[in-house]
DNA sequence: CTGTTAGCGCATTCAA
DNA sequence: TTGAATGCGCTAACAG
């Protein structure tokens, strides 16, 4: 080994095999660990002699140190990465929460581990684990809660016991006792979207209202039928049809509905995936949309924005939501708290009036 | 501290407060730390009796043992994480890749953190650096090369050292050489989707054609003019109009190319946000697609197949693109190897004959 | 301000 | 088989 080599010049890569470490840096520097330690990381105060700093930073350079984040995590018993919890990644919805959540973490100096569930409860409990295991600083959960008592006391036990050893946890969507959670409002939402299709001269009415024990799905649905109610508009049991909270899911219920006996002028699908895949069952009946069947849904995903018809929805700022949900997370927790988001109804093409 | 409670009855989060190590367990347990290592983590050959075995696992359960995984992993010397690099996760096509990843990745048992660039070359850097840091196992990167020399310079050398230190490398999308990777055949499918519109009876065409310096919009754009081009029909220049390979930047550019003189009968966008862009400037400039211009995209992103008109597009598998990213960057390595996944026309609405 | 030292939690030698 | 001891790479007291 030269001396100290010839300053900056050139050099890339110069360590060539094996791992480099805090320690090879502290010798090429002619310093010891810890203060090699103190000029690289700098944390607390910077209290390091300058020209000493910058021999510790050539040297490093110099062998292409790249510090050990497993090791860091370890010695300052804390790691700078946050677990997210999705169902699908490949839906427009949560990617663009993902976006958010992301985003802000990264301006938060953190790193995103990304765990999908394919909605299936169990796997959710497996992720927290691993997380866990992970030491991830917080996990955030996005993605409607579930009705089923067992799953949810589960959940929030493994979650307890997470928040026991130090992890934070938000939630994006549902909330659930005693946890923080961004919180679209999905009921004003549903129900001003009722009206405002009232007002457009829709009377005949059918929902698809996707699976039985998806919260969310129930909290629009019934949001929506009440505040048509209101209006004097009752929607027939046999016009509300459940189905899974997807594409597929949209264009199985609306296969469904219009086999029933007449059909409905409006469909209300509770989310934009299960409307685009409704339009697309209409078409194959046969059918126009929105001339023979209006359609909306909820979310306005972006990809939709542009198409014709344009779709009638009810428009949740989901990027935002992703990014709230990080302080939520990280900053220091005085209780758990719930931030509202506004959700606002977007009428478009597919839903025309038709007084 | 009762003898061992009562075995197995109740008791989630025993522990309470603190952490639990390992060697917590193993002392529950009655047995040493290697043992106590051994029994939960059983790997290599499972040298140990069962009957301690069983104590053991029992003790973990008891305390809510979770193993921290970045001390396993700087024990172990290496690590369960797969680094994912796209440009933009709330992007279609990126989001369909990752989920692929991260399916795959899930299956090799690999945990995947996900970082975004907003096509952001010096982030890109960054994070290959930060994914470094965390010791990932491997690294993929999603999204478009870049004609930029000194940056893919750059590039090369940052992930020469990573993989000098041991990490795994593959790329989606553009090969860059001596590293793996996934390639979509840019070009049949360009030009196979130029025959196609041809034999449509297309002759007046325009392209939005993406940045200049991106490598995959120019492969696009350059095999659909030179198909084009064999048939007789040329594209003129100030017909084709680069723009950001994004929504805006398809709008952007269909707003240019109908302020030039006449209008294109059929409109070319490289990829399918642009394609949708596209429709929406051109429906704003009060025409109809396809009846005054006819559009087509490339990828086939799902939330589109269902929309009305269909778009004409070629479809890229980017689930299975993502998928097949995994082995590349896990399996080992005999030199670095290009897999090819092929590209389909799928013509729709969009496009109608017009011969 | 700098250097020495002691762990962080675990896998793995090496002996027994 | 099991246990005792070593070290992974780093930070954070603790002394100089």
């Amino acid at each position: 080994m030269a001396e100290q080599g010839a300053g900056r010049p050139a050099a890339p890569r110069a360590g060539g095999r094996g791992r480099v470490t805090l320690s090879q840096v502290a010798q090429e520097a002619g310093v010891s660990l810890a203060t090699a330690s103190r000029a690289i990381n700098g944390s607390s105060e910077r209290r390091v002699r300058e020209d000493l700093r910058e021999r510790v930073l050539d040297a490093a350079q110099r062998l292409d140190y790249s510090p050990d984040a497993n090791a860091q995590a370890m010695a300052r018993g804390r790691t700078d990465t946050v677990g997210l919890i999705v169902q699908d990644i490949a839906d427009p919805y949560f990617s663009a929460i993902a976006a958010g959540v992301i985003n802000a973490a990264d301006e938060a100096g953190c790193v995103v581990t990304l765990a999908t569930t394919h909605r299936d409860p169990v796997r959710e409990l497996e992720f927290i684990a691993t997380l866990q295991n992970q030491r991830a600083r917080a996990i955030i959960i996005a993605g409607g809660r579930v009705e089923d008592a067992a799953v949810n006391e589960r959940l929030r036990d493994v979650l307890a016991t997470y928040q026991d050893r130090g992890g934070r946890v938000a939630l994006v969507g549902q909330p659930l006792p005693g946890l923080s959670t961004v919180v679209p409002d999905n009921a004003h939402g549903s129900a001003d979207l009722a009206r405002a299709l009232h007002g457009l001269g829709y009377r005949d009415v059918g929902i698809l209202a996707g699976p039985d024990w998806h919260t969310t799905a129930r909290d629009r649905q019934a949001a929506f039928r009440d505040a048509l109610a209101e209006l004097g508009v009752e929607v027939p049991a046999d016009r509300v049809v459940p189905g899974d909270f997807t594409r597929d899911g949209g264009h199985a219920a609306m296969t469904t509905l219009l086999r029933g006996e007449g059909t409905p002028r409006l469909v209300f699908a509770v989310n934009d995936v299960m409307a685009v895949g409704a339009m697309s069952a209409v078409r194959e009946a046969g059918l126009d949309v929105p001339g023979d069947v209006a359609v909306a849904g909820f979310d306005d995903i972006t990809t939709l924005r542009d198409v014709a018809p344009g779709l009638t929805t009810v428009a949740l700022p989901m990027v935002e939501m992703g990014r709230l949900a990080v302080p939520l997370a990280l900053d220091p927790a005085d209780g758990p708290r719930e931030v509202p988001v506004g959700a606002s109804v977007v009428l478009r093409e597919s839903t025309p009036r038709i007084d």
